[in-house]
DNA sequence: TGTACATCAGTGAACGCGCGTTCACTGATGTAC
DNA sequence: TGTACATCAGTGAACGCGCGTTCACTGATGTAC
């Protein structure tokens, strides 16, 4: 989280802080990076942030409230990154739904911590509707993805298009979380996860029947 | 962790436990399946194993020690169910690679604390060797099954063994961590996460050119 | 078979620590007139 | 433009609590002869 040292140090301290929230949303990030989720607390974010244990309360209710914040803006962060490499299906459809794959292990690989509260820190999805809904909202465009994937196929016999965007997702989050993910937890392989991925998302498609070649 | 209880009403307390140790680590699952890694503490197993604070010590280093030994144990009991499984490659080698997958996603909705210790807790894989070791023989199941179904495969132009593994690895991971799990982070959707699995390695093996009528 | 002794696996009291949370407070900021 | 006042966003001291860990200890068990 490089701007949040550029905050801190731009705005030498007055008696009112000017961006606590989003210091101690920082501060979260770093310490859950550390040390993962369980080691993140309210008081160390506050002491971080360089105000006193009682200041946090202004903004979040608890440190509940902090944790499931910085995974709701994962999820927003997350969303716009798939956003990104979609690109509304180009250059092709196949390409687009390729960078939505790496788009994926790029996420885990470069922002751990939200990654991690986003899917291990044991708030669940539903903890808040806001929550929930960026959450949502990420995974459509996946959807997205294999609503146009779909379309390309032959009526009869298609899977659901549901089903194939559940099937990509996990694929990619298996991937992410096994061999892509940017902390301690990953597994090393021979191979950079990147191409893991890749292929076997392209053998996927051959499964449904789609080649680089069936379409143009 | 049926057997716990059982173990703990069968044998009224005398000076010496017993089985302390086993005790421990029965305490340590209930205490994550409820409050995730992050709300088992070394004091509370102690208790509810109704010994004094200081008498882990006597079995484990540390706090860290304990959840590595949580997560070796579920290590050895996910092979022995991925290996069951397996059976031997029996009745045929698609079948059985798809139990294996069911095996997997089994794991997690059965045993959500072990899954998580394994998977989650921030113990990195390499904590011990024993560790390491214990993780590798699970997944050598599959390694196993990735080679019996190359076989099956013409030589040329078939992609690496161990390719093929960390595929079906990162699908079966992923489903299961996503839609199979059996705490409260797991995703609802409107299909079993089991019927997700199958049809998703069924349509990567048609990918990689084996249909069930390939082999009889 | 009985006894002496070593070792093992517990006790329980104590420690320092950092946590989450509360409270009455106060300095800074924004706004109405 | 200046002043009075409300509101906001902090302070800092205090609290009770449970944690991890240590220590000298002791009851129970196993073993040698």
């Amino acid at each position: 989280m490089s701007w949040s040292k550029n905050k801190r140090e731009k705005q030498e301290r007055s008696y009112h802080h000017g961006n606590l929230r989003q210091a101690l949303i920082d501060a979260a990030l770093e310490l859950i990076a550390d040390k993962g989720p369980a080691g993140f607390t309210f008081a160390e974010a506050a002491r971080s942030a360089g105000v006193s244990p009682a200041a946090p309360y202004r903004h979040f209710k608890d440190r509940d409230a902090l944790i499931a914040d910085v995974a709701r803006l994962g999820f927003e962060r997350f969303e716009a990154m798939l956003a990104t490499a979609w690109n509304g299906g180009n250059p092709d459809v196949l390409t687009a739904l390729q960078n939505i794959g790496q788009a994926y292990l790029a996420f885990a690989r470069t922002e751990p911590a939200f990654y991690t509260a986003m899917f291990e820190s044991g708030v669940p999805t539903d903890h808040g509707p806001e929550l929930a809904r960026a959450s949502d909202k990420a995974f459509d465009v996946l959807r997205q993805g294999a609503d146009a994937l779909c379309a390309t196929l032959p009526a009869e016999n298609r899977p659901p298009a549901l089903m194939i965007s559940l099937h990509i997702w996990s694929l990619a989050h298996g991937t992410a979380s096994l061999f892509a993910r940017g902390d301690d937890a990953r597994r090393k392989i021979p191979m950079p996860a990147e191409d893991l991925l890749e292929a076997s998302v392209l053998i996927y498609l051959q499964g449904l029947g789609i080649g680089k070649d069936t379409i143009a």
